[in-house]
Formats: structure tokens, sequence, C-alpha cells
DNA sequence: AACAAACCCTGTCATTTGACATAGCCGTGC
DNA sequence: GCACGGCTATGTCAAATGACAGGGTTTGTT
């Protein structure tokens, strides 16, 4: 539990994540090999991917991966755990921009621009599975399916703010919660984490109020209605949905198929 | 200007489309090519794109593009004009989710997906390049360089959504106008549609409504506000910013170092 | 000329959401 | 035990935004 080899990692710009372990071995022990909401890769390419991998990072809730505006040494697919990705404006205000689950990569903006637009800060203990920034295009370059993997997981985070988009621009407070709830939930099914469809996931009134654009009095009050409706129950450590079809109707979600998503 | 190559050309779901030019002729006189916003590729790769290019369509303004769910047989590149991307609920409400430019690619998740998450519908008179969808992957993914550039874009697609969720998150109706105005602005500076700073495109109150998230009459107020304060003068056909720097500040925008586009 | 459609503007009032202040609960550390 | 910090809850009032209703201008059509 040292923290001496931050430095040497390149980490020190963010809070505390560590190498728990180094290289390549073990890709044939992923644990997103399970998942039963990803694609799994031949393992001739899995074993391709662990040839360019740098090892196993992990954060604690709360910590931060990657600080707005820094450039990050290293990319990383999510092994485990849930993280946010935020963004700060000057004067103190803050906008959750959207949440990730097992499978999601992190840092395309990074990958591509050097620079990140945003930060990412962990919500749970998470573990990464960290790529060299500078050597990540050639991993995707000489790979077509992987980059055909990362356009895709490109252009369903699109679809993904677009929904996100829709929530903040027609939906009051209440469609708005139970929305995010209802997305939140289906990620949590798809990547294992709710198993009996309780996402047991720590997000407190605040981060649901900078995620939604409320305040976070009118989103507690909010809350509170959902439970009494008997849509949501959506507490400090667990979202409860007792009906999904019912609350998608109640904020004119349509059901997402949720295709199996790649990962890298 | 007859439509009767409409259903030749599959394009019979959306309004309108028609292709004035077929096959990958002329590629050298890609209008894009002194956009002196974009990144120009080498003349080899520009003529090996040319290879799977289908034609030019034109749209009107007003007409559909795409329409949301369906599955588009072409994908497009913007040759010329504006055109928006929207979302629609079954009870009708309207999101707009972005507008887009010479250079920018149409139909990402229609690549991936099949379908259409979202419509998209011509602001101007437009030009496109079009590609099969089919065929869209190959051209990708024997050009290493192309699929960069796609994740590129599809990376600061995002870019672009995210602040907009910033905007609508965090921002109230005024500073939501004038951060929509100066993106537009910077974006017409960019492709060269707005060549004295000021950017002739025809806005109507009520799609501004539509992307913002607020009601047509607050978004009347809201501009004759900004018109007053002289940060902003939006007309149903144009778009001033006196002062672009003071409405950055006014809309706690940082200013977009706007690097160069790619474009297929 | 008459009409309709699309758009912009204004007035009045209702609803949603935010601001501020305060209190309770529950861990943690001393 | 006590103080503290982080979080959730409530009350009261204010500000932002929406709903409805109506009028005006321009443009195109018959």
């Amino acid at each position: 539990m040292a923290r001496d080899d931050e430095s040497a990692t390149g980490l020190g710009q963010a809070d505390a994540g560590h190498f728990i372990r180094n290289g390549g071995e073990r890709c044939g022990e992923c644990p997103l090999a399970d998942c039963r909401g990803l694609h799994q890769h031949k393992p001739e390419i899995r074993d391709w991917i662990g040839t360019f991998r740098k090892g196993e990072v992990r954060y604690e809730r709360g910590d931060q991966v990657f600080v707005q505006g820094t450039r990050p040494p290293y990319l990383f697919t999510v092994l485990s755990g849930v993280l946010m990705r935020t963004r700060l404006l000057e004067d103190g205000r803050r906008q959750i921009i959207n949440f990730m689950f097992p499978g999601d990569f992190i840092g395309l903006q990074a990958a591509v621009d050097g620079e990140m637009g945003h930060s990412v800060e962990a919500l749970t203990s998470v573990t990464l599975c960290a790529f060299s920034r500078t050597q990540f295009f050639d991993l995707v370059i000489q790979q077509p399916r992987l980059s055909f993997d990362l356009t895709w997981l490109a252009a369903h985070e699109e679809a993904a703010l677009e929904e996100h988009i829709v929530s903040l621009g027609q939906r009051n407070a209440r469609e708005r919660m139970v929305a995010l709830a209802v997305f939140l939930v289906q990620r949590g099914l798809d990547t294992g984490l709710a198993p009996e469809g309780i996402l047991q996931l720590t997000v407190t009134q605040g981060q649901i109020a900078d995620m939604l654009g409320l305040s976070l009095v009118h989103t507690n009050r909010s809350l509170q209605a959902l439970r009494r409706l008997g849509l949501v129950d959506w507490t400090l450590t667990s979202i409860r949905i007792p009906n999904l079809g019912e609350a998608r109707r109640f904020a004119n979600l349509d059901d997402g198929p949720s295709t199996p998503r790649p990962y890298i």
C-alpha cells in the first residue's frame, strides 16, 4: 500500500493512484472476461492487447484519475468499479457529464488531443487497465478491429450524452431523476453490478444535483417525491427501481436494447 | 432538378435529397480543399477516398437528411451548408442536439449501429459527399490514418456535447444563449461561413428554444435582453457578436484554440 | 385585394426551481 | 462524552422560467 511508486508511474499529478500489477501478464485472467454485457475478443487479439498494457492501477473513492487541463501519461480501460467525468467552470460550478462502468475506455479525448477537457473521479474503489498514451495509436492502428471498437465506444458515448442532453433540455426534475436512475441501473445490470436489479452505488444528493443541473434542495425534495410515488427509491448507497417499465414510461425513455459493448 | 432518381438512390425515406453528381470524379475539386479550418489530406489519400465516394447529394432548408429510427444507406461528409441533429420524444417534445458545419461527418452512429438515434435536418441549402454505409468500414479499416481521423471527429463531437451539457446544466438562459452564439460564430469563422465575424444563418427563436431547453417566450425575452446589453445581436437571419471576448467572459467560456479539424 | 402561414413581440399570471437558514442523523476521531 | 464533518431533511421566501392569450409584421398564394 505504499505510495512511493507514484512518481515513478507519472501519476503524481492525480491523486493516490498506484500500480498494483505491472506489464501485460495475466490478460488471460482479465476480470472483464466473464462480464456478460461485453463482447469478448478472440484470444489472439486479447493476448496482443496484453503486449501493450502497462499494468493495473487502483484508485479509491474520491480520487481524481484525470484532472481537467492536464496531459495524462496513461489511458485506461475500467476493469472494476464506477467513476464519473466532471467539468468545472471558473466560478466553481460543477457539471457531472457521465458515469463510467467496467469496460468503458477513459481518456479518448486525451488520446486524440493530449489534454483533458474534463476530470475523472472514482466513485468506488476501482481497478483500471493502463495503456501508454503515446503508444495508444500504434495499438489502434495496427489492429483495425480495435480501431472499430474504439469508434464504436465513441459513438455510443456520444449517444449517451445525447440522451443526457435530452434530459437536461426537455425533462423536468423528476423525469430527469428517473431517467438517470434507469440509465445507471441498466448499466449496472449490463456490467454485473446490480445483481438483484438494485444498484449498490454511493451517490450523494449533491452529486445527483450536479449531474442533473438542479439545486441540492430541489434534488432532495424531488427524490422524496419519487420515493412516495414508488417510482425510484434512491438512497445514499443504492438505487432501487421497483418497476423498470413504469419508470421508463414516466420519463419518456425508450427501452435501450443494450447490445453487447466491445472493450479494449 | 427532377427527383425521379430518388428511389434509385435509396434516399426515398428522407425528404427530397437527390444526387447532383455521381461517383468519385472531381475529388480534386473538393470545396473543402480551401477551407482554412480543416486539415488537408495528402493528395494520394484524397484520391483514394475518391474511389469510395458515391457522389454528391443536395438538400434544401427544412429537408430531413436522416430520420430517427431508420437505417440510412449513405453516410455523409458536409461539403457546404449547415445542418442540425435533433431528437424527438414520443410526446412531441424536441431537443436539438447540435449543429453541423462543412467538414463534419454525418452518421457515425448509423455506421456503427445501423440505426439512427436522431434526425438530421438541413438549415440551409447543403451539399453532402455520400459514402455507402456498408462499405464505410472497409474504407476506414484500410486506411489507418482515416480511422484516426474518424476517432478524432468522434472525440471532438463528444467534447462539443459536453460543453452543451454544461450549458444546459449550469448556465441560465442568457448565458446559454451567449454560449451557443459564440459556438456557432466560432464554427462559422473556422469554416469560412462568417467572413466578417457575422454568421449569416437562419435560425428561428423556436429552434434556439429547442436547442437550449427554454420556452419560446422566454427565449424571445432573453434574446432582447442580450441585444439591449450589446452582447449578442441575434436576428432571424444572422448572429452578430460585437465583442467575442466579452461574450466569452459573460458565459464563462474558455476560448477554444480551435485546432484544424480533419475530414473524410 | 384577401388570405394564410410563419415568425416575432408583449402582457399577465402560474409553476418550477433556487436561495438561505436551520435542524437532525450518523460516522470518526480525540 | 464531545466536537466535527458530511449528508439528508424542512420551512420560508425569491427568482427564473413556463403557459396562455393576443397582436403585429412579412412573405407568399390565390
